[in-house]
DNA sequence: TATGTCGCCATACATTTGTATGGTAAATGT
DNA sequence: ACATTTACCATACAAATGTATGGCGACATA
C-alpha cells in the first residue's frame, strides 16, 4: 500500500511533519521551498503532488497550508528529551538532548515547554514512574501543590512545591524521602518549571 | 496585566483556540468571518487588532494563519472525552462526550484518534490508573501485547491483546482479573482501537 | 448635545499562496 | 541511442489572504 518515496520526497515529508510539530500547523509551499533552498514553489508543488499520488498526504485545494498528513499516526513525531530528572535523589542534568521520544501527534508540545524523562521512584504515589515523560512549562508560576522541576546544586529534581512563610519545601510523594527545605534566597536553587502533564507511550510496554 | 475583553472579542478568541485544537492550525480571517456570519474580513481584522493590542494574541504580518496565542498556556484547550472505559469490568460506553479534559497545548489530537477516561484498576500493573486519559487510535492493527479498546457485548474495555491460533485473548495486567477468551468470529466483539499513549494532567493532583 | 466606543459593512489593494505550463540538466534504464 | 524518471528553474495567473480606509447605526456617557 505504501509506495516507495524518493529521497527528496522523504525529506520533504519529514520536513512537513517536523514543521507541524514545531509550529502547530503545516508549512506553505514557499516555506518548504525556503527550507530547501528552492527558488521556486512549483518545485515543491510537484513533490507534493507526488506525495499525494502515493497516498502520504492529502491536499485541500487553494487553502493556505492545506496539507494533511495521512500517515500521521504511523509517523510519530520525534521530540527531544532534554535530560533525565530525578524523582528520588538528584541526578545530573544534561546540556543537550539525551534522547528523543516518539510522541503521537497528540503531543504538540507548546513551544515554551519541554520534555524530561523521569528516573527514580519518589513520585510513585503520584503515579509517576521511572521512564515516564513529564511535560514541563517554564513560564508558569508554581503554586502550592504543583509539581515542579528544580535545579538544586547542579542537579535536577522533580518534587512537589510548597511555599511557606520563610522557606520553600520540596516534597516527594514517596514517604521514604524526606522533604527538602530551602530558605528564601538560597543561591544554588532555581525553579525550572511546572510539570503540566505526564505522558507515557504504550509501545514501550507492548514491545 | 490581562485587559478586559468585550463579549465579541472573547468569542473570537475562543473560536481561535478551538479551531486550533480541531484543525491543528489557526484559522484565516475569512474562516473566522465565515463562522460568525460576517460578510467581511475587515471586521475580523479589527477584532484581531484589538486582541493583539490587549496582549492576547500575536500576529505575524502577511503570513497566512499567522495568529499566535500568547495566553495559550493559561487557556488550556478543552477536548472531548468520548466515554469511560473499564479497565476492570466492562462499563457502558456513552454515545456522546461525557466530559472534557483540559489538555495543555498538547492540543492537537490526530483527527482519527480520540480520548477515553479510564475507570477501574485492572491496568494498575501497567501504571494506568482510574482517571487517566488513554489516547486511542482506531486505525492501527493491534499486534500481540498492544493495549486495545474493545467493544464486548455493548460495553467497552481496555485490555491487553493477544491473538493466538484459534482464539483472541484479552488480558488484564491485574492478576485479580481472569483473561477473556474469544473465538475468532465472535459476533458481539469489535476492536475499537489501539491505545497509543496515556496522559495525565497534573493540575488535578495539585488542586 | 456632543463625543466616543463598539460592531459591522463596503471597497480597494498588495502580498501571499496555490496552481499550471513549459523548459533544462543529470541520472537511469532499455 | 533513445526514452523515462527525477529534480530543479522561470514565468504566469487566479484565488486566497492580510491590510487599510471610510462609512453607518446603536449605545453609552460626559
Amino acid at each position: 500500500m505504501a509506495k516507495e518515496l524518493t529521497a527528496t520526497q522523504q525529506k520533504i515529508l519529514e520536513f512537513i511533519i517536523n514543521y507541524r510539530a514545531d509550529h502547530g500547523m503545516p508549512p506553505t509551499l514557499a516555506e518548504i521551498a525556503g527550507n530547501f533552498g528552492y527558488k521556486n514553489r512549483a518545485t515543491v508543488q510537484q513533490h507534493l503532488q507526488a506525495l499525494e499520488k502515493k497516498g502520504y498526504i492529502k491536499r485541500n485545494s487553494r487553502v493556505a497550508r492545506g496539507i494533511e498528513l495521512t500517515v500521521e499516526d504511523k509517523y510519530f513525531v520525534s521530540r527531544p528529551v532534554l535530560g533525565e530528572v530525578a524523582a528520588g535523589n538528584p541526578l545530573t542534568i544534561y546540556p543537550d538532548a539525551i534522547d528523543s521520544i516518539e510522541l503521537p501527534t497528540i503531543a504538540h508540545t507548546p513551544r515554551d515547554s519541554f520534555l524530561l524523562r523521569v528516573k527514580g521512584d519518589s513520585l510513585k504515589d503520584a503515579y509517576v514512574f521511572s521512564g515516564d515523560i513529564v511535560i514541563v512549562n517554564p513560564n508558569i508560576l508554581p503554586v502550592n501543590g504543583h509539581f515542579v522541576v528544580a535545579i538544586l546544586d547542579d542537579a535536577a529534581v522533580v518534587k512537589r512545591f510548597f511555599k511557606k512563610e520563610s522557606v520553600i519545601e520540596l516534597h516527594s510523594e514517596n514517604p521514604e524521602y524526606q522533604p527538602i527545605v530551602l530558605k528564601h534566597g538560597y543561591e544554588n536553587f532555581k525553579i525550572v518549571g511546572v510539570v503540566i502533564g505526564v505522558y507515557r507511550s504504550m509501545d514501550k510496554i507492548a514491545g
